[in-house]
Order: structure tokens, then C-alpha cells, then sequence
DNA sequence: TAGGGTTTT
């Protein structure tokens, strides 16, 4: 399309940090003074006129009619707290009107990739930038920032791998931890060091900002945990939505919720539903149920359309949420918490929430993790009712009665207290945290947690005797894997097998990527995976996992790709991710690989290993060289020589550390076999005490491997 | 012969 020409000469007015600067032009469209920029002058007027009709809408949020009220809070505390329900405007407002009263830059941290990404968009369009330039983002694989970005929205674990760089922060003059009510372990270990730097590594810098924001009103744990810091309080903009509970408790959840969406179908005018319940299982048996008795309910109500939405669900299937039905079709979507927060679908006037979820608990004390299907807590609740009134009032019904409501306790339990904690506590040795029992946790994980977790640290090499991180250790800190993923990286590239422990560890770190098969297809793919892993029918689902990694890698074409992942039941937008992951883990390697040579030279440990077939310099992929499987399951001991069990007579199997039994589950390859020791990369109790991904290995490569933490043999 | 909520470097 052609361009208008401008004709007279014109300036560009723009606020950078509350100055204001212009920029002057010719007629012909040449800057003749102003400040230094790359852009076409076109491009930044229509940037600039887009911005402008933005204000307007932005006026009408709930933020802007305090925002002089609000400022005044923020300019007077070096830490405030902002209380702001869905819609009032907090997380792309306050950061705008930040920038135009600080110096320096501002980082706003989310729990979610998605999150970061979509906010610095809609805040550039508002701001009148490209995102990159003035407001940009960083997450994982994707850094949309500039020497000029001011207003920076990241990821939790951005701002934290940043700390680890810079413990400072000296780049930033403000950080806002945003959707601090979730709790999550990032966000809590964000806001210790964020504590830890006000008290003592920035006490004298008074500009330094900090503003924690909720959407709940749990504020007061984060006032005073930040020494009594003002709360503010801004309104949200949702519609009413009725609560209705049921008379009674129930006990079968799937019969009561199917019931529930027949009658609401049938007595409530248009819009959709959304089914709150806490797993696959549920949502895949209401989903049939549904497509069974749809055809036999009364015609004068909409036909529903059961859509399941779940994490584990393909990409393609969770989109149809989003797809649009005829006019006489109405929407039951049946989803588990990931429609709380990460996915937000628009039409929906009723919820129906079951007040289940499922949370993993981690058993620290016996080294392995539980699933279990927990009630919800009432913010939960409060989140998902909100659901129904995004657009127009919405009625919510509960299946649970008002007494067991009241019951419920008041907030989620933060995360910290209930997962593995060893990635945090190495992060707090990085940083030079000695009294690790004293740190400035928001919620202490507790005594025990905290000593396992230094336990394992130990046993893996990263702490020294006296508890001082080691070169190992911090190379584990760096590492974008678990520790114990890390050192088994570190390990390989000692024994010259890294390319293939690079593979491997990249598919491990990738969820949902080997999918559970529906009940009908699953001995036929089952079948099929013993069939293409021929090693992996051997040695086990590591070996595998390399098998997987090869052939996928060798497929040219992504449609050929497509379909080979799904006749094998193995994702293949996680395999992409995988491709993606073996080039960070890749490229850190290599940056790591200089500075240790040099000491490992010298020590001569294992130097026999060390020989032509070393490919720990090459970013390139492996798929022709020979498997040298010894090695490659040796590399993973030496993360995961805890998680070793040996062969019974009876086909059972008993735990090294503890003797409990202890069986392999029934995805694993290995599965049914008869096998002397294995060794398993996770340790759940579901209705047992499971391994998966499990290995074969021999005997005395435990006592090889691990000499100082296996005395008792 | 089990099954698995959600994030993220």
C-alpha cells in the first residue's frame, strides 16, 4: 500500500521516564534533530496514533481512577503491596505509570510464559512501541529486549536466573512480582531474595522499589513479611455471578456432575460451561457419559458439545475449546485447573466446580512423590467462580454444600512446603546463603525438608563437607535441568558419552512427552514401541528415549514427523520442545566446558574414558554413533544412585536405600521382565510404590559409582 | 497391567 507523503515539516513528541522529547522532521520525512532512532518515521506516527486510541479504554480501568492516589504509595515505600481483583488494570497499568516517575528499569515478573509475553505486547501497542523496544520480555528461548527496554516482563525464573548473574539486580530500579497469591515456588524464592536485598545488599539505595501484587486478599502475609509495607487496594471489574451450593455431600463426583450439567443445560439461557474436576480420568469418563446420552436429551435444550482440556491433551484437541458451535449447540467444557489460570475461554456464563483437585506431594523423607486429590481452597474457589462473570453475569454451582464451603481453608498452600526443594536450596548456596534453617523464607519448608535436601546435595557432589558449594555445584546451578539431571550431564561428559545424555536428559525434561494411550489402542502401541526401541525392550526407557530421539530426528519431513509421533503415542509438539531444550543444555556445556578442562586435566580421574569417541565440544546431534549404553546408564547413576532397587526371587523389587518394595510401572518397557537391578529416574505411590523410567543396570556399577554414599552396600 | 494437577530455567 503506498505511503501519504507528509508534506510540512512535523515533530514527534515522545515521554521517555516522564521527559519529553521530540524529534524534528523535514517535509520530506528526514529527522533533522530530536534523539536517535532506527525507525522509519511512518512507523512510529502510527505506532504513536495506535497508543492514542488505546488511552481511552485505558482511562475506564478500575487503576486509573486511583492512580494519583496509588502513585503517591508507591513513590513514598521502597515495598508496597497491591491488592487488584481480575480486570482492574494492575498488571499493565501500574508498570506505565511507574516509568513515568522512576529512573531506570522495571522488571515484572509472571508465573507464566504466556502471561510475560502477552502483557508486554498489549503494553507496547499502549505505550506506542514496538515490543523489543521501550517494553519488551524475556522468557525461556525468547528474549524480546534492547539495550532502550525500560519496562521489562519476564518469568519468574528469568528474574531468578538473572539473580544468579547479578544478585544485585543493580540493572533494575523497581521489581514487580505480579500474581504473587499463586504462590509458586519461583515467585516465593523471588520475594526472599528480593527481602534479602532490601535488608541487606541494597539497604542504601532508597530508590530501589519493590511492589508485591495479589489478586486475593491475602495481604497481609506479604505486608508483614516485608517489614509492615502499605497495602493498597483497587477494585476489579467482574460481573455478579450467583453461587449456588447442593443440599447435600455427594460422593460420586463424575454421577453428580453430569447431572449437574443436564439440569443447567436444560433450565439456563445461552452461554457456556465450564466443569471444574481433577484429572483425566474424571474429565475422560464425564466427557463419554456425555457423548453417550447427548442424542437422547430433550430437544428443546441445546445440544452440548463435551470438550475435554487437560495438560497432557494434544495441542490441536485443547484448541477446539476455542472453536465456535451453531447456534443450537452449547459449549460443556470439562477441564482441570488449567482453566483457572492459563486458559481463559471466552462465551462461558456457568461453572460447575467439583472443589477437587490434585496436587503431587513430595515425601522428602522418602525420596519419592504422592498424587493426591485434594478440596480446593476458597480463593480457588473465588478464581474459579470468577470464570462465569468475565463477560456478563454468570451463576457458579458448586457441588459441595455451603457448610463444606466454609470448611475450606483460605488460601492454596504455597508450594514450597509441599515439593522437592533441592534446585532452591542449591540456588541459595550459589548465592552465598550459609544459614540456609534462617533464610528469609516467606513459608520455611521446614527443618527436615531443608536438611534431605542438602543430603542430597551432598551425595551428589554440589556441597563440600563443610557445606560450601562446590565447582561441581555451581556448574549444577547453572545448568538449566535439575541438579540431579545436571550432574548426570557433568558426569557424561567425563566419560565422553554427553551427545547422547544430552539427548535423553532433554526428553526427560520435557512433560507429557511419551502420552498414556487411550485403553483401546494401548497393547497396540504398546507393541509398536517395543517393536521401534529394540535396546530399549533391553536396557530400558532411557535407552528409548535415545531411540525416540534418533528416529524423530532423522524423519525430514515435520508432516511425516506428525504422523510417526502419533502412531507411536509420543507427542510431537514435545518432541519439538526437546529440539529446543538439547540446544540450551548444548550450548551451556560447551560455555562450561573451557573453564573445567583445565582442572580435569590435571586430575587425571577417568582421563581412560576420555578418548577420540569424546563428542562433549559438538553441538551436533548423534544418530549414527554406536550406543555405548554402559556408559550412558553409569552417567545417570551418578545422579540417581538413590533411586536403585534389586531383583527378588519373586519378581518384586526392594528400594537400596530403604528395602521397601517397589514395582516397575506398567509404561515402563521393562515392565513384566525379569531383571537383577534397576535404577528409576522417579519414584511415585499412586496405588503403590511405582518406578518409571526405569533402567536396566548390573550390581556393582552401584558400588563403582557411588562408593561414599553406599557403605552399607 | 497404571494413569498424571500446574508452572519454569
Amino acid at each position: 500500500m503506498p505511503r501519504k507523503t507528509v508534506q510540512k515539516p512535523f515533530t514527534i513528541t515522545v515521554i521517555v521516564q516522564g521527559t519529553v522529547i521530540k524529534d524534528n522532521y523535514s517535509g520530506d520525512g528526514k529527522r533533522v534533530s530530536g534523539f536517535r532512532r532506527n525507525y522509519k518515521h511512518a512507523d512510529i506516527l502510527k505506532l504513536k496514533m495506535k497508543a492514542r486510541t488505546l488511552l481511552d479504554g485505558r482511562k475506564k480501568l478500575p487503576v486509573f481512577k486511583v492512580k494519583d492516589e496509588l502513585m503517591k504509595q508507591l513513590m513514598e515505600h521502597r515495598v508496597s503491596v497491591v491488592i487488584g481483583e481480575t480486570g482492574s488494570g494492575k498488571s499493565t497499568q501500574i508498570p506505565q505509570f511507574l516509568m513515568k516517575q522512576i529512573k531506570g528499569k522495571i522488571a515484572v515478573t509472571q508465573p507464566r510464559r504466556v502471561a510475560a509475553i502477552n502483557l508486554a505486547t498489549r503494553v507496547s501497542e499502549e505505550f506506542g512501541c514496538d515490543v523489543g523496544r521501550d517494553v519488551g520480555y524475556a522468557v525461556r528461548f525468547n528474549n524480546a529486549t534492547s539495550y532502550k527496554t525500560m519496562l521489562k516482563y519476564m518469568t519468574d525464573g528469568m528474574l531468578l536466573r538473572e539473580m544468579m548473574l547479578d544478585p544485585l539486580l543493580s540493572d533494575y530500579s523497581a521489581v514487580i512480582v505480579d500474581e504473587a497469591h499463586e504462590r509458586t515456588i519461583l515467585t516465593d524464592m523471588i520475594l526472599g531474595f528480593l527481602k534479602e536485598l532490601l535488608v541487606r545488599k541494597r539497604k542504601d539505595d532508597k530508590n530501589f522499589r519493590v511492589i508485591v501484587m495479589s489478586a486475593t486478599l491475602d495481604a497481609d502475609k506479604f505486608s508483614a513479611f516485608f517489614n509492615k509495607a502499605p497495602i493498597f487496594f483497587i477494585e476489579g471489574r467482574l460481573f455478579h455471578v450467583d453461587r449456588y451450593y447442593l443440599p447435600h455431600s455427594v460422593d460420586d463426583i463424575i454421577d453428580s456432575m453430569v447431572k449437574s450439567i443436564i439440569q443447567v443445560n436444560q433450565e439456563q439461557t445461552k452461554g457456556d460451561v465450564l466443569c471444574f474436576l481433577p484429572g483425566q480420568e474424571d474429565i475422560d469418563k464425564v466427557t463419554s457419559i456425555l457423548h453417550q446420552i447427548a442424542p437422547a436429551l430433550p430437544r428443546e435444550a441445546p445440544m452440548i458439545v463435551p470438550l475435554p482440556l487437560y495438560a497432557a491433551l494434544p495441542p490441536q484437541q485443547q484448541l477446539k475449546v476455542f472453536d465456535k458451535v451453531k447456534p443450537h449447540q452449547r459449549k460443556v467444557i470439562l477441564s482441570t485447573n488449567i482453566a483457572e489460570t492459563s486458559v481463559t475461554i471466552p462465551g462461558v456464563r456457568y461453572v460447575i466446580d467439583s472443589g477437587l483437585r490434585k496436587i503431587k506431594v513430595w515425601r522428602h523423607e522418602l525420596g519419592l512423590s504422592t498424587l493426591l486429590t485434594v478440596p480446593i481452597s476458597k480463593a480457588s474457589a473465588s478464581q474459579r467462580t470468577g470464570r462465569a462473570g468475565r463477560e456478563a453475569p454468570g451463576k457458579c454451582f458448586r457441588l459441595y454444600t455451603e457448610n463444606d464451603y466454609i470448611k475450606l481453608s483460605q488460601n492454596t498452600e504455597p508450594e514450597i512446603i509441599r515439593s522437592e526443594i533441592v534446585y532452591p536450596v542449591l540456588m541459595l548456596k550459589r548465592l552465598g546463603v550459609d544459614d540456609i534453617l534462617n533464610w528469609f523464607w516467606l513459608e520455611n519448608p521446614g527443618r527436615s525438608a531443608l536438611i534431605a535436601a542438602l543430603q542430597q546435595l551432598y551425595a551428589l557432589n554440589a556441597l563440600s563437607d563443610s557445606g560450601k558449594i562446590t565447582d561441581l555445584g555451581e556448574q549444577m546451578a547453572v545448568l538449566p535441568v535439575t541438579p540431579h539431571l545436571g550432574a548426570v550431564l557433568i558426569q557424561a561428559s567425563k566419560f565422553g558419552v554427553l551427545s547422547t545424555v544430552m539427548d535423553i536428559v532433554a526428553c526427560l525434561s520435557v512433560d507429557n512427552l511419551i502420552l498414556t494411550p487411550p485403553s483401546e489402542q494401548r497393547d497396540v502401541i504398546n507393541a509398536k514401541r517395543r517393536e521401534t526401541c529394540t535396546l530399549g525392550d533391553r536396557y530400558g526407557d532411557l535407552v528409548m528415549l535415545k531411540e525416540l530421539f534418533n528416529i524423530y530426528n532423522d524423519i525430514s519431513s515435520s508432516d511425516e514427523r506428525r504422523i510417526w509421533c502419533k502412531s507411536l503415542g509420543v507427542s510431537y509438539k514435545g518432541f519439538k520442545n526437546v529440539l529446543r531444550i538439547r540446544k540450551q543444555i548444548s550450548q551451556y556445556m560447551d560455555s562450561m566446558d573451557g573453564r573445567k578442562n583445565e582442572k580435569e586435566r590435571h586430575s587425571g580421574v577417568e582421563d581412560g574414558n576420555k578418548s577420540k569417541n569424546d563428542d562433549s565440544n559438538e553441538d551436533e546431534i548423534k544418530t549414527s554413533v554406536p550406543l555405548n549404553y554402559e556408559l550412558v546408564l553409569k552417567s545417570f547413576l551418578k545422579g540417581f544412585i538413590t533411586n536403585t532397587a534389586i531383583g527378588m526371587p519373586d519378581r518384586s523389587y526392594r528400594t537400596v536405600t530403604s528395602g521397601d518394595t517397589i514395582s516397575i510401572h506398567p509404561s515402563s518397557l521393562l515392565f513384566g521382565k525379569k531383571i537383577d537391578a534397576v535404577m528409576y529416574i522417579e519414584h511415585v505411590y499412586t496405588m503403590k510404590g511405582y518406578a518409571r523410567n526405569v533402567s536396566a543396570i548390573k550390581t556393582d556399577w552401584l558400588r563403582e559409582m557411588a562408593p561414599h554414599c553406599l557403605d552399607r552396600g
